[in-house]
DNA sequence: AACAGACTTAATGTATACACTGGGGCCAAA
DNA sequence: TTTGGCCCCAGTGTATACATTAAGTCTGTT
């Protein structure tokens, strides 16, 4: 692997999974050391986490790890419910309805998942990732598609400002299921409509349990 | 200036311009010596290229210029129409009345600006970009605005493939002025609804005139 | 003649040396 | 003591040399 693709990825993660918190200044040497490589790739990472938007660039004394305020998460949402609703009506039209069925179906059978030991909830998350994916597919829209990853790395980091307990998640399970019967009987307002209310029930979830640093 | 912005203002500039035609490939030595600079900062142009999607890494063998496809066009503008009409609802919200006001007496003498021999059409296109810039300003969603900015590169090049008759222009300019006049009148609905016909129109004009390369 | 494999080479990927700039601290004068 | 200006330097910005990889080609075998 690129040593550049690297170290991007490490700092992604450091700043996503809050090891790095919010105003951290990222040193091309000192990071270039830490990740062990030179700063030539550690430069290219920056600048790729820059225009993500994850780092800022500060004026000639490095690059920072880029605050979330509480006005920035009502920001991300408003135009979270703007694409996802868009994609969701998109898949109602165009998605093939056996995927999305089959979706359903398991999402229904998600709180299951959320019983067991499992403290990473890893089956949960890759399903619900699952239902992402195939919606990304489903829109056939590769610069709405972009657009929304480009969302997601944001959302996850909001995520773990809020504390995901058992019930919040069986709750999501039951919205997401919504969203993919929705979608398999192919009624784009009500996929919207779904997506609209799950998006909302989060946005709130996380403002009532969010905890300031 | 920093060479790196050079580069890239240069690089983004020929393509946008169609100086540089999709499929050319822009191999680092290459345009390092073509605009005087080192690899370096050609390197970090094409790097932030790509990120816009003007650009594609080909895998090994330089960037290439993107192509922009008939479906590309389609897809660009579903996106479009789904931010820009959530903007100008919001706007129609958000946005001070007299600004908008001021836009919409403006856009209403534009047919004058287009009478006159300026080829290049640039009070046209400048006051159309304050209208953007006040949409912007208005929705005060920094990531909704960065989505839309980011959606503009690729327009601007679609635009330069359509001819911009008068004609258009004019009906052009009326129809700004009615999404100006929606927003200053504060009715989100009806903003959303004068920029999907807006949209709708300038795609058709672009299919209809488009000169396959 | 067609295909597989290694070689060639031209490009990218990485490391590092040098240039430049902006900020912080120190010193001096009021 | 405070404030203004200068100096120092830490860190980014650029250039370039070296490593690595992948596409294209050539040759040998089937």
């Amino acid at each position: 692997m690129r040593a550049s693709e690297r170290a991007y990825a490490a700092l992604r993660e450091d700043i996503i999974e809050w090891r790095l918190a919010p105003g951290t200044v990222l040193a091309e040497v000192e990071q270039s050391e830490r990740l062990g490589v030179s700063r030539t790739p550690v430069r290219e990472a920056l600048g790729r986490l820059s225009a993500e938007g994850l780092t800022r660039a500060a004026g000639g004394r490095g690059v920072v790890v880029t605050d979330i305020s509480l006005e920035d998460i009502d920001e991300l949402f408003e135009l979270r419910e703007t694409l996802e609703g868009k994609a969701a009506a998109l898949a109602a039209v165009r998605g093939e309805r056996p995927v999305f069925e089959q979706l359903h179906a398991e999402l229904l059978r998600a709180p299951e998942m959320l019983s067991d030991s499992d403290p990473s909830r890893h089956d949960y998350y890759a399903l619900v990732g699952r239902l992402d994916e195939a919606i990304d597919a489903a829109i056939s829209n590769s610069y709405l598609a972009q657009a929304m990853r480009a969302l997601r790395v944001h959302l996850v980091r909001v995520r773990r400002l809020a504390a995901d307990d058992a019930g919040r998640l069986q709750a999501a399970a039951a919205e997401h299921a919504a969203i993919a019967e929705a979608i398999a009987a192919g009624n784009p307002r009500l996929a919207e409509a779904a997506t609209t209310v799950h998006l909302h029930r989060s946005l709130s979830h996380v403002k009532a349990t969010h905890t300031p640093h």
